[in-house]
DNA sequence: TTCAGAAGGATTTTT
DNA sequence: TCCTTCTGAA
């Protein structure tokens, strides 16, 4: 065999190859950032296999993200080949699904069962609350979805809820939590903490499965193991407990998932839970140079709640940290925009802009688009996450597995049908009879000829519809879509509408059909296809093509870039104003520690003076984030920009471009259907306009435009209001033209 | 039943 | 500001 055992283990260094040769036992491996830690295990699992120490096929490796296990399981086919039953790295959550579609039947559900995300789990809420005659003012769905979720992740059934709850609406959400998990039930589908959870009273409640899988796996090993929250860990424990051949990896350091009850004493509490743990430190990092490890560590090291240690690294010196100081967001982007024009000068090709909260993402955007450099953007609106594609796949859901009421909710009336609520709604209280399956009932209602007319003949046509694609489902992927697509007149549908907005639901599910025929050719099936899509976040989309990731700082985890800028440091966003108020400081910190350490040379940080979170009113004015006060001086360049001086006079901002108003004559021209006063709008150059609203029935006779932004359009009685924003004025000094029109 | 227009709520972070 | 949901008219 080409790589033989010296060639493999002259990759690591000392203490990796202590760790990656491991033989039998529990081996914890802590590790700091750049370490290595993944690179570490990538090797052992390799060696297992190479030495003959374990067969392929009874290697377990979880991993933190889907793109995480594909890398990994890449990595380890090119140092130990390729073998025939390859071992199995996954994630907890597709580790759970790949038991469950075995096994479900044990635990009551069907094996088609549905996955929900968090939109249908709010669809599943706002039902719940429908029933039960709540209102969302009083508990918001969000809410609600996070109190089942940490019942779910403390293991707290709904039955229990209401008794160990000490929250003050705790009798509601406990019926919540009961009618939540029923309609799951019934609906043959599981959330995300249901995958865990189920997997876990699998192993546990049926003990020769349980036996089977704890025996079949002799060596399991978990990446990031500070992540895992109670479950997940529970689901170790019930795996390793016979051959007790458990590697974790971790850095107490970079756990920043507490909000889904990610538990760092998991990973304090190792030794106790594994006696004769071995435990190896890899404390040399790889990545950066000292001075971003300084200054990451000092961030850090302001934290009560770690074992402590110090990175180190034989990448003496490097730049200087540099912080930035920014007028306002947009002024912020420009300083990003141009630091990364200069750099691609000097050679530089990977960069990544990190930040807190999805929302920042825009003014970066723009800019990157003016410059024209390439870039790829991780989160947000994914492309699974599109009304069009959700539908297309609630189809194929509901095709597969009928009770799954949520899909047909969705879809029962998209594109429109003519089946309105009153009929949807007469279903759902016939469905009492068939255990709330609604497709039951509508079978069934078909069969009575229990509607009138109109109602019948639309819901019989759904029935085909549905059956039709049910035929389908044993087609090649690419052409069952397609075929989906048709039968259900979507396209039609989506053609008849003729906008911009419609184009491009059109060209999502031409990609839709892309994918599914690169998914076809991978030689995946449409049980794996669905699966991938319901657990695969967007993060996994991550192709290191473009030169500029943008990010949020959770999604960072893992990845390293030569030049990181880190955006919005400033209190209230970073760290979070939710987390200043919960007190969570120490997880912040870390986060902000995770972001430094991803910068292999050069790091920036940058915060605006002034932010406007969510539109309206004055901006405000923004402190800098403690966390930039945590980094020792002598380590940070400080730059502010020019426009800071302007802005940071008392009073109300000066605009810096004079105003003037240049009149337009839009005379006697009538404007009677939506798309001549679309038409009438499109006359205003582009720049002047960021938003419209399109008025029916209005004869525009004359309108004034300034130099700004037409931020409305709306009709006050008889006259066609058109509002103009001129950049640098206020809201208050707004100006509004009018336009009179007359009735058609 | 459907659509347009109006009102109101929302922003952490992810599998 | 933007997006979702609600409401009333056709």
């Amino acid at each position: 065999m080409a790589t033989s055992q010296g060639t493999l283990l002259d990759q690591l260094n000392e203490p990796q190859r202590v760790a990656a040769t491991h033989g039998r036992g529990p081996l914890l491996i802590l590790a700091g950032a750049g370490s290595g830690k993944t690179r570490t295990i990538t090797y052992r699992i390799a060696y297992l296999i190479e030495q003959g120490l374990c067969p392929a096929d009874r290697i377990l490796a979880v991993t933190f993200t889907n793109k995480a296990a594909e890398e990994m399981r890449k990595r380890v086919a090119e140092i130990a080949g390729a073998p025939r039953k390859p071992p199995l790295i996954c994630t907890f959550h597709s580790l759970g699904v790949r038991l469950l579609r075995r096994h479900a039947e044990l635990l009551g559900y069907g094996r088609d069962f549905t996955i929900c995300d968090s939109d249908d789990q709010r669809r599943i809420l706002k039902r719940v609350y429908k029933n039960l005659g709540l209102i969302e003012s009083e508990i918001p769905v969000r809410r609600a979805a996070s109190v089942i979720s940490r019942a779910k992740n403390d293991a707290w059934p709904p039955e229990e809820y209401e008794a160990r709850s000490r929250d003050r609406d705790a009798p509601v959400l406990a019926k919540i939590y009961r009618d939540y998990q029923d309609y799951l039930r019934i609906s043959n589908a599981t959330d995300f903490d249901d995958l865990i959870l189920l997997t876990l009273r699998l192993l546990s409640e049926h003990a020769e499965i349980g036996e089977r899988y704890g025996n079949w796996y002799q060596q399991i090993l978990i990446d990031e193991y500070q992540d895992t929250n109670r479950p997940q860990y529970e689901l170790i424990q019930a795996l390793t407990a016979f051959h007790q051949n458990l590697c974790a990896v971790g850095d107490e350091d970079q756990s920043i998932y507490g909000f889904r009850g990610a538990d760092i004493d998991n990973i304090l509490r190792f030794e106790q839970d594994f006696p004769g743990t071995s435990v190896i430190r890899l404390e040399q990092n790889y990545r950066s140079t000292q001075v971003i490890l300084d200054g990451a560590g000092a961030v850090v090291s302001n934290n009560v709640q770690r074992k402590g240690k110090t990175l180190w690294t034989a990448d003496k010196g490097g730049s200087q940290i540099e912080i930035f100081t920014a007028a306002d967001p947009r002024d912020e982007a420009e300083y990003v925009g141009q630091r990364i024009v200069r750099y691609l000068g000097e050679g530089h090709r990977h960069f990544a802009i990190l930040y807190r909260t999805n929302f920042q993402s825009r003014e970066f955007e723009e800019i990157l688009n003016r410059e024209q450099i390439r870039y790829r953007i991780i989160g947000g609106v994914g492309f699974y996450a599109r009304k069009e594609i959700r539908d297309v796949l609630a189809y194929i859901r509901l095709a597969r597995n009928t009770s799954d009421n949520v899909s047909l909710l969705r879809i029962i009336n998209t594109p429109t049908r003519g089946i309105g609520a009153k009929t949807v709604q007469t279903l759902q209280g016939w469905s009492e009879e068939s255990e709330g399956r609604i497709w039951d009932s509508l079978v069934r209602a078909l069969g009575d000829a229990a509607f009138p007319g109109r109602a019948h003949r639309a819901l019989q046509r759904f029935r085909e519809i549905i059956d039709r694609c049910r035929s389908y489902l044993e087609r090649p992927l690419p052409i069952l879509i397609e075929q989906v697509l048709e039968a259900t007149d979507y396209l039609e549908a989506l053609r008849r509408e003729g906008s911009e907005e419609s184009e491009n639901r059109i060209l999502n599910l031409q990609e839709l059909v892309n994918v599914a025929r690169e998914a076809e050719q991978a030689d995946i099936d449409l049980q794996e296809f669905l699966d991938q899509i319901s657990l695969r976040s967007d993060a996994d989309d991550y192709d290191e093509a473009a030169p500029v990731t943008l990010m949020t700082l959770h999604n960072a985890k893992g990845l390293e870039f030569p030049v990181v800028f880190i955006v919005g440091c400033e209190e209230g966003l970073f760290p979070h104003s939710r987390a200043i108020l919960e007190d969570d400081l120490e997880e912040e910190r870390r986060l902000c520690y995770v972001g430094m350490t991803r910068a292999e040379k050069r790091l920036h940080l940058s915060h605006s003076k002034r932010r406007r979170l969510y539109g309206s009113g004055p901006s405000e004015s923004n402190l800098p984030s403690q966390f930039l006060m945590e980094i020792p001086p002598d380590l940070t360049t400080e730059l502010t920009s020019p426009r800071v001086q302007r802005y940071s006079g008392p009073g109300f901002p000066q605009p810096h471009v004079p105003f003037q108003k240049p009149k337009r004559q839009f005379p006697g021209k009538t404007y009677d259907t939506k798309d001549s006063v679309r038409q009438f709008l499109d006359s205003i150059p582009a720049q002047e306009k960021s938003a419209g609203k399109i008025v029916r029935g209005a004869t525009v006779v004359h309108a004034e435009f300034g130099p700004g932004k037409v931020l409305h359009v709306e009709k006050t009685g008889k006259d066609l209001k058109v509002t103009v924003r001129f950049p640098g004025i206020g809201i208050k000094k707004m100006l509004q033209s009018y336009a009179k029109m007359r009735p058609v």
